[in-house]
DNA sequence: TTGAAAGCGCTAACAT
DNA sequence: ATGTTAGCGCTTTCAA
């Protein structure tokens, strides 16, 4: 049998409610009490029994934040619905999710969001949210309220979080390179990188983990230019088609980031067929471009996964199944996807 | 606020109790109050309550058997592990795991296992077994006694399961002959396929997707040989080494089922690295002939996921939250696994 | 500061 | 054949 409260109670020689009271640090218990009720819990190894806690719980579900800069950006659909089903999937456990949705990357948008999710009650968040300062205080902020706070698909640097969610951007990267230079029939990799932004952590490791594995196999390659895009396909396809023109030696283009549509109508207006463009996550527009053998392959990072098991850490952790200790950064497959096996 | 038996009790004007007769199909009510609970559960779409059916249950877990030919052969141990963390995660809904660990494929064995579970009293089973006639009538039985049976990895075929959890085995074909044709660098492909076994309907759907992907990419191939080596390693080196000698024409091996190790000694002792030999699955020793370069690249089918998904089903199904008509079959990923990205 | 008790949804034993 | 009730583990409110 179990520790349960009333067992844990009974070895303490206090009643349930005491237990609980210091269990979730609701204060109004003696010190001696407290401390004792806590050792005691860790040695018999009590775990709380989630049925007895949603049962309990469920006139009043916990509420988990969700922000995700989703407008206009079609990646974050199969985050979102993976965030849909945890929360449809958990919902008679006692939790509730509530989205928010905002367009870009705007630091005062993001902070104010948070702080909306905050007042509307939400014990635990899932973010996918911007690496500067002010987040990363606003994260601290949370954590130290004790809102558990979990980032999805992009890490913010030291920031105080139960978890990181997402996608290995360096192994994606070097996975890339891998599959490229098992395809490639040239003597040297001339290559063209497109990315989105420079300050984009997850870019910028994507052609990191690239490099350091074109130089691990020992491919030859030549990074010819690396132009900015900044996420727009107009951009995208402006810039590619005229770095195709002004550097025929391209014989490889490297998309780290979105605008994966504009490289692909480039690729087309150029029409040389040959040369190897890879790319990233496969939304609707990539697939079809692959499909069509513009772009050879794409590394796809689970989306769907991130946004259900963001939800799940969160539930477990307002659950006290996980704690900081116990909760590891998850990182989900590092997919290849090439046209027979897109979808 | 959701429909619960109470509620679902007053809008029929019955007892909670004789609610819970009907939806639980244990007797003992007269047939017209049992159809009026019925249709009135469906309309006021009832869905029982996890938490508050795992508390009750609490002291009897209801016992899910799980039945692996996994004994030697180390692909099962992933497939175990996913059945031993969803018996982790669900123990607190009231469910218990029952494993049964067999070695091969014999049907008396099997179907005396199945039995042996049903003894234990097991209300579901996700059985990773043989597509044969008389397990078939087992499965058969069993789901008539109200036994929901899950197929883990392999299918059976006409069997009336509640659903298959697993690998598709075409699609697995298709991807491996699609990233054959990416990276293949010769005017034609000489294949000398080593399946496991003919009656294997996995093996044999991986090499129909293959042959068929190949044609559908218009890439030009010719079969060699066909041979078998039931799942042994020592035979497929025999085997290989055998056709390597006889048909020096021969630039590819596809390995259709297990026995890789011994295909890998094979090409080692020939000695031609440019052989095209691809794989299915990411079991230690398979691994290795990845990293060594002797094989180009396997595809992978999620065994842990598929262990922890039947687990998962069986238990939806115990609570009441998926019956035939609500229960698709899972699929699990097709992955490509080079170098770069085992994990 | 602490204890006692009610109640969440469901099941099963018992009563009618 | 049907209704009633206790109790699973936990939280919370009320009482002391």
């Amino acid at each position: 049998m179990n520790v349960t409260v009333k067992s844990l109670a009974e070895a303490c020689g206090v009643s349930r409610g005491t237990v609980d009271r210091v269990l979730h640090n609701r204060g109004a218990v003696k010190p001696e009490v407290a401390l004792k009720v806590k050792t005691l819990a860790r040695e018999l190894g009590y775990v709380p029994n989630r049925a007895g806690r949603a049962l309990a719980s469920y006139k009043e579900p916990y509420k988990i934040g969700a922000l995700l800069p989703s407008i206009g950006n079609a990646f974050f659909d199969g985050i979102a619905e993976g965030m849909k089903s945890a929360n449809d999937e958990f919902a008679d456990l006692g939790i509730k999710v509530v989205m928010k949705n905002l367009q870009g990357y705007n630091p005062k948008e993001h902070l104010k969001a948070i702080d909306e999710l905050l007042n509307q009650g939400c014990k635990a968040l899932c973010l996918a949210t911007i690496n500067t300062e002010e987040i990363r205080e606003k994260i601290d902020y949370c954590t130290e309220k004790g809102v558990h706070v979990i980032l999805v698909n992009t890490d913010v640097d030291g920031a105080h979080r139960l978890c990181y969610v997402g996608s290995d951007y360096i192994k994606a990267g070097k996975t890339s390179a891998g599959l490229l230079s098992l395809i490639a029939q040239v003597k040297e990799l001339n290559i063209l990188i497109v990315t989105g932004s420079k300050l984009m952590l997850g870019h910028n490791q994507r052609i990191l983990g690239f490099e350091s594995e074109l130089e691990t196999l020992n491919t030859h390659y030549n990074i010819v230019a690396t132009v900015e895009c900044n996420d727009s396909d107009i951009l995208a396809q402006q810039l590619t088609y005229k770095m195709l023109v002004e550097h025929p030696e391209i014989n490889c283009v490297y998309v780290a980031g979105a605008g994966v549509q504009g490289v692909g109508a480039a690729l087309i207006a150029n029409g040389d067929l040959s040369i190897l463009a890879v790319a990233f996550d496969d939304i609707y527009t990539t697939r079809e471009l692959v499909k069509a053998g513009i772009i050879k392959f794409v590394v796809c990072q689970q989306p769907h996964r991130q946004g259900y098991h963001a939800i799940k850490r969160a539930y477990q952790a307002l659950s006290g199944l996980i704690d900081k200790n116990s909760s590891t950064d998850f990182y989900t497959d590092t997919l290849i996807k090439i046209s027979s096996n897109l979808d």
